[in-house]
RNA sequence: GGCCCGUUCGUCUAGUGGUUAGGACUCCAGGUUUUCAUCCUGGCAACAGGAGUUCGAUUCUCCUACGGGCUACCA
C-alpha cells in the first residue's frame, strides 16, 4: 500500500520550529518508502487566522525543500486541501452520524446549549436555529489504542465529555474535520506531536462511528524550552524565519532539529538530507520530550559554514553585508576577507562586525586598548613597523615573520608585546587575524596610514 | 484536581539481562597557532528512588517521586 502521510499546520503565523520538525519527519518518511507527502491546511478556527499566513507556511515550508506533493496550490487529487473550502464534505458527515444516533445537536440559547436527541425535532431546529453538534461518547467502556511509538494506550470514556465536533459558525473542529480529511485523503500514517494524545480517543472513535480503519498513529515528543516547558516564544525564537534572519543555515537547522527527537544507532551527527532519508525511522524515534539547546544548534551552524565553498559562502551572506554601503570593488581583499570570515563566525549575522574594522577608519576608544598602544614600548614598535613596511616591497609571509622576529631581538620582548599594539591599530581589537594576514588584506598603504595615525 | 505520556552526563543522545555505560554540544586542561579563532589530544559529568523477577538488573514488572501534555464552540 503507498505511504501517504501529512503535515496539517493552522495558517494563524509563521512556520515554528516544531511544525517544521514535524514536516521533516512525515515528508522523510513519506519519501523514504516512495510515499506521497500532503499539505493541508487546517484554518477552522476563523478567529484565529493570519493574514498572508497560508502563504507564508507555504513558502517556508518549500524553502527548506519539503516539497509536498499534493497541497494548496498543487494537485488537487482529494483535495480542496484547505478545509474551510469543505464545509460541504464535513456537513455530509455529520448528517450522516447524526442520522446514526452517533452524534446529536445542541440548539445555542446564550451561553447554553440545550441539547436535542430527537431526531425530527433536531433537522426541524436546525433550519431555523444556531446551533452545535456533539459527538455521543459511549458509557462504560475502555478504549483501547495504539501508538507506534509508544504501544498499546487505554482511555476510559466515562471520563471523556461528548466533545463539539461542529462549532455553532457552521465549522468543524479540530477532532472532527482531522479525522474526515485524513480518510479522505488516505493518509497511512498521522506524525503529529504528543499533545494530540489525549485526544487520541476521541479520534479513534469517529473512524469507528464511520466505520473506517484509522491510520497509524505516530506521537511525536515535544520540544521544550530550557525550563522543560513546551517550546514557546518568550524563551527565544521558535519562528524558522526568526533563525533564518539570524544567519543559521537551512541544512544546519534541518539537520539539527532532525535529531531533536531522532537518532540513528551510531555516532554520526552531520546529516545531509540525502542520509538523513537513508537513515531515518519511526522506530528509533524519542519518546520523551527534547530541549531546543541553542548552544549546539550554533555549534552545528559552524560545522556547516566551514563546510561552504567560499564562493557559496559569500552568496548566502549576501544579504547580511549588502546593506552596508562599504567599497567592495577590490575583489581580492573582498575574498580574503570572507576567508577570514568563514572560520570564525557560527551565525552569517556576525558578518558585519568583521567586516566593520576592514573597510572603516575607525577610532580606538577602549580606555585598555588606548593604554596598550600608547605605552612607550609599544609606540616604539609602531614606528618601528612603519619605518620598515615600505610601499613597493614584496611583503610577503616570510618578509613578516622576519620583521616579527627582528622586533623581538630590537626590543628584546615577544608574543603580546608585539601583536597586540599592532593589531589594535590595524583590526581595532587585541585578538583577530594574524600581522600577515591583516596587512595583506588591508594593503601597504592603508596599514601604514594606520600605523601612522596612532604615532604620537 | 482528573486523565494521558515520559524519566541514561547540564543539554541532544547510543546501548545492553553480565559493557571501564559510548558519542556530540557546553565547560575545563594541554598541544598547534609567538594573539585570538580554527584544529588536535585529554578531562569533568548520567542509568530518578524503592520493591520484585533473576545467579545477575541501567535494561523486564510494579509502586513512588519528579517532569510534561491535555482537560475550549483553539489547533
Amino acid at each position: 500500500m503507498e505511504i501517504r502521510t501529512r503535515f496539517a499546520p493552522s495558517p494563524t503565523g509563521f512556520l515554528h520550529v516544531g511544525g517544521l520538525r514535524t514536516a521533516l519527519y512525515n515528508y522523510i518518511f513519506s519519501k523514504k518508502n516512495n510515499g506521497v507527502f500532503v499539505l493541508r491546511i487546517e484554518d477552522t478556527d476563523q478567529n484565529r487566522l493570519v493574514e498572508n499566513a497560508i502563504e507564508q507556511l507555504i513558502k517556508s515550508i518549500r524553502s527548506f525543500n519539503l516539497n509536498f506533493d499534493e497541497g494548496p496550490d498543487i494537485n488537487q487529487k482529494y483535495g480542496p486541501y484547505i478545509q474551510s473550502e469543505r464545509l460541504n464534505i464535513y456537513k455530509t458527515h455529520y448528517i450522516d452520524l447524526i442520522k446514526k444516533n452517533k452524534a446529536y445537536i445542541c440548539i445555542v440559547k446564550g451561553n447554553e446549549l440545550i441539547p436535542e436527541y430527537n431526531l425530527d425535532k433536531a433537522f426541524n431546529l436546525m433550519q431555523k436555529n444556531q446551533y452545535v453538534v456533539k459527538l455521543k461518547i459511549p458509557k462504560n467502556r475502555l478504549l483501547s489504542t495504539f501508538d507506534e511509538l509508544r504501544g498499546k494506550i487505554e482511555f476510559d470514556l466515562d471520563l471523556i465529555e461528548d466533545p463539539i465536533i461542529i462549532k455553532s459558525d457552521g465549522y468543524p473542529t479540530y477532532h472532527f474535520a482531522n479525522v474526515i480529511d485524513d480518510y479522505l485523503m488516505k493518509i497511512t500514517h498521522v506524525i503529529r506531536g504528543e499533545e494530540w494524545l489525549p485526544s487520541l480517543p476521541k479520534h479513534i472513535l469517529l473512524y469507528e462511528c464511520f466505520g473506517w480503519k484509522p491510520p497509524k498513529f505516530i506521537h511525536l515528543p515535544l520540544l521544550l524550552n530550557p525550563d522543560k516547558s513546551k517550546l514557546s516564544k518568550r524563551q527565544g525564537d521558535v519562528n524558522v524565519d526568526d533563525f533564518l534572519k539570524k544567519g543559521y543555515l537551512k541544512e544546519a537547522i534541518i539537520n539539527f532539529i532532525a535529531l531533536l527527537g531522532w537518532h540513528p544507532s551510531d555516532d554520526v551527527e552531520i546529516f545531509s538530507y540525502k542520509s538523513l532519508l537513508k537513515n531515518f525511522s519511526i522506530k528509533k524515534i524519542q519518546k520523551s520530550g527534547a530541549i531546543f539547546d541553542i548552544k549546539k544548534l550554533n555549534w552545528m551552524n559552524s560545522v556547516y559554514i566551514k563546510e561552504l565553498e567560499l564562493k557559496n559562502f559569500i552568496e548566502l551572506s549576501e544579504k547580511f553585508y549588502s546593506h552596508l554601503n562599504y567599497n567592495f570593488e577590490n575583489k581580492n581583499k573582498f575574498f580574503k576577507v570572507f576567508e577570514f570570515i568563514q572560520n570564525r563566525i557560527d551565525r552569517l549575522d556576525q558578518i558585519p562586525d568583521f567586516l566593520y574594522p576592514f573597510y572603516v577608519d575607525f577610532t580606538i576608544n577602549d580606555e585598555q586598548l588606548l593604554s596598550i598602544i600608547n605605552s612607550d614600548i609599544s609606540q616604539k614598535i609602531i614606528r618601528y613597523w612603519n619605518m620598515n613596511l615600505i610601499e613597493n616591497h614584496d611583503i610577503d609571509e616570510h618578509f613578516v615573520k622576519e620583521l616579527i622576529k627582528d622586533t623581538g631581538d630590537k626590543f628584546d620582548v615577544k608574543g603580546k608585546t608585539i601583536f597586540y599594539p599592532l593589531r589594535i591599530v590595524l583590526f581595532g581589537k587585541k585578538d583577530g587575524p594574524d600581522l600577515f594576514t591583516l596587512i595583506s588584506i588591508l594593503g601597504i598603504e592603508k596599514t601604514k596610514r594606520r600605523l601612522m595615525s596612532i604615532l604620537r
